[in-house]
DNA sequence: TCGATATTTTTGTTGCATCAAATATCAATT
DNA sequence: AATTGATATTTGATGCAACAAAAATATCGA
């Protein structure tokens, strides 16, 4: 029978084509981007017609988002992203070192050697990235840096907590990186981490990935305290 | 101006009156407390007609609840309450202990001597509801101690995730806990965390916490190892 | 010019009809 | 009896209109 031929060889089901799932994952981008004018008012009909759908699967988005706490009601109706206060910079950073850490630890155990090359070869493209001043790519391979690993714990409702809280901290990134790619701190993190995915040591990588969020985190403080 | 009298005594804003939200709140409470069948069918309708509003609300509890996890797709029109798997368990437990120990040691910063006397309060009704054998309102206070010490760390993004934790091991929690009660382990863990609180031991209610949540994993894995 | 009030516009919510797709039912054939 | 295939039913997604509430704007009085 052809399901004995297919078995493991074809993948599940991987069914996920709504409209509502579209336009979410669109209106994500565009907030991790920090394309999006800080506190910039939102609405159903805006959002719909921005991105050519009706209002049902823009309310949708919306209201997704507003409950993983990437948007925020400041009035009844109002939705504005919210611009990242030092308490939530506190609360996120210390989630980020709970979650990613253990993801991270997670991660050699899966880990194989196609995993390494690839995490080399994007390193190699945040170095260029850095080198001509290209931020926009820098922060979204960096992105695919940090989610590589995580993925690898092989927990996937995990990995959706911790993309939840790269939300929050994205717009204020944004902000961040032409003086983020000054200095290079971040590119010895991530060696640290290829070495010690490498040699499957769980606490080393986990311990590189939380400096890196320590490091970010200094810097957004910083940006923080200065903007008042 | 009463606002000044107010301030800082009366909750924020409160504002959250919308069916959707209703109904969210309401299927939850219904999750948690293993009301449901479990892997019986949920459709839009049917919770719409249970609950006595029309489909939108209902389609958005149910579309919230599955971006939690509470709810899974088992095929594409086919949602369900999931059940437990050993890697589920493992996968809800290790996040638990990270974000519920996160919260737990940061507790003490705002503990209040009332706050103490509260959680007293409330392992005192536990005690005489495993007297009485009274499983449902053990689960509950169990609950609102849990939660009375996880709001303490006056990070209410974090609270939420722990809470979307806990909606993934309720209906399980529920089934197991006619044997829990046997056996009172978790009496000395909340005792334990009692006393670290009132003596502002964030280490102590951490690891109060943690066992608790390992104590229950043990019980939750031989109940699934067993049922295979 | 400024502040309060009235008016207009915009907004989220809700319910519902429609449609394509998925599921369930059942008969026919092997 | 089991499996296939056709048919009927159920389902989620989507768009849209109506409504009440909120926000924006205009108006007026001092």
């Amino acid at each position: 029978m052809s399901e004995h031929l297919l078995a493991g060889v074809v993948t599940p089901i991987a069914r996920q084509s709504n409209l509502g799932e579209l336009t979410y994952a669109r209106l994500k981008e565009i907030i991790v981007a920090g394309s999006f004018p800080p506190n910039e008012k939102l609405t159903v009909r805006s959002v719909a017609a921005a991105l050519g759908v009706s209002t049902t699967p823009a309310r949708d988005a919306i209201n997704r988002l507003l409950s993983e706490g990437a948007l925020v009601n400041e009035g009844p109706k109002t939705v504005v992203i919210p611009s990242l206060t030092l308490d939530a910079l506190d609360e996120v950073t210390a989630t980020r070192l709970a979650l990613e850490g253990l993801a991270a630890e997670r991660s050699v155990l899966a880990a194989a050697p196609a995993d390494v090359t690839a995490l080399e070869l994007m390193q190699a493209a945040i170095n260029s990235g850095l080198d001509a001043a290209d931020y926009r790519e820098v922060l979204k391979v960096n992105r695919e840096f940090h989610f590589l690993i995580y993925r690898l714990s092989g927990w996937p409702r995990l990995v959706a907590m911790i993309e939840s809280l790269w939300l929050r901290v994205g717009p204020s990134l944004n902000e961040l990186y032409p003086d983020f790619a000054q200095n290079r701190r971040g590119v010895s993190n991530h060696m640290a981490a290829i070495d010690g995915l490498r040699a499957k040591d769980g606490a080393k990588v986990r311990f590189a990935m939380e400096q890196d969020i320590r490091d970010g985190y200094v810097r957004l403080k910083a940006m923080i305290t200065s903007r008042g």
